[in-house]
DNA sequence: GATAAAACATGACATTAATCAGCTAATTTT
DNA sequence: AAAATTAGCTGATTAATGTCATGTTTTATC
């Protein structure tokens, strides 16, 4: 459910035409933290990670973005520079870049738009709280067993229960926020119990009520 | 500055008009996490912390309000339940209530108000980030030393340094995501180390570089 | 003002998770 | 195809931090 689906026609055809569009490769960059935005970037095909860089270096993964969704606007919106970075996951990932007059006239003519982007904006504050109560208070191993859970919300699974994004070890780490050895030794564990099975990069969620119990979420 | 100065004296005055004040004493609730709200709240006077029970009943402090502050307007604008709960840290504290029918038709009719709006949601989605990154990345030494300068820069220091506000050691772990028993050592290395001097629950910041440069922060 | 309760403090200990080292498997480059 | 790089894996060790126990001080209550 975009926050494009409260446009009318009209407005969608103008977006259209003013918007252009961008090609990245796995691993190539969307936007740099600290940098600033004149638009916002609304991802059409693949799969984009939004990160930060920790004083160590460290990359901390904030969220993933999926076609339909927008990245940018929380700069855009805040006037402030891009508070993270952006790069692509996935090779062929196609993103547009709609400008800000265009958002900021629809945000004024259509309140529909406007009141999709207020929803959209504390949705994610909401969802920023859970983690950082999570971060704050869960040991490593449930966090592990959340992020796959929410990994699979954000991306589905397919018919074998396979979650249907590739990430690396590395990668889970820096969403988990751990290291990397502590994540395939959490796998190991997981996949001992039966939870999951794991091929490569390929994670397939075989016990779900197991997982969210390890997780300990109650919701 | 408050959401509030983008409102017309009348706007301000129809406010006036519709809102209930309420007092509240240190400890006492304002709301109660996983309520609906119909409303937001205003603080007044006084001092209120934000905050979510993790799955082992702990509390997580997620921010503070003060007065011009709004709080509660997450859950309204998401209409979701709310994500956390409120309570006064200081006695004498005065919220108002602003009825969600005011709000909604102030962001409709005024632009500047609407946009205020969005300013600070998309605001307080950056400070999120940030906190979950350093939540993921720094160890407990540096979260505290970051957190004494973050209460800083939300209450100010008087004349003689003290932070202006009096919190237990409890909730000061109960922010840095850490044992109780860990806060009061690492006060003391800091007090030993002449960054700060403790005196009961007011805290003197006697050398702030010092504390940037504890907490690892460059900005 | 005595008593009870809560908050603060400190030491000992246990546990978790990070780091380091080395090794294998899988990709990518040449 | 060989070489080089990167990713994944495992064990040993260390460091960080949580937990438990206990005592002291402060604050609240009767």
């Amino acid at each position: 459910m975009s926050v494009f689906c409260a446009l009318s026609n009209e407005q969608v055809e103008e977006i259209d035409n003013s918007k252009g569009c961008n090609f990245y490769n796995k691993g190539q960059v969307v936007f740099h933290e600290g940098n600033r935005t004149n638009g916002i970037y609304c991802i059409n095909k693949g799969k984009v990670k939004l990160f930060q860089i920790g004083s160590e270096g460290k990359e901390q993964i904030i969220r993933f973005a999926k076609p339909g969704d927008v990245i940018g606007y929380r700069a855009l919106l805040s006037e402030e520079p891009l508070s993270a970075s952006a790069s692509a996951i996935e090779d062929d990932t196609t993103i547009c870049f709609i400008p800000r007059d265009q958002i900021f006239s629809m945000i004024a003519q259509n309140p529909n738009f406007n009141f999709k982007f207020l929803k959209m904006l504390s949705h994610e504050l909401g969802e920023a709280a859970k983690i950082i109560t999570d971060l704050a208070q869960k040991p490593v191993r449930e966090r592990l067993a959340e992020t796959l859970l929410i990994l699979k919300d954000t991306f589905d699974m397919d018919e074998e229960k396979n979650i249907q994004v590739k990430l690396s070890r590395e990668e889970l780490a820096n969403i988990v926020g751990t290291a990397t050895e502590s994540v395939i030794r959490l796998l190991s564990e997981f996949k001992k119990d039966k939870l999951i099975a794991v091929e490569g990069r390929n994670i397939k969620l075989l016990n779900i009520p197991g997982l969210t119990r390890v997780a300990n979420v109650f919701e």
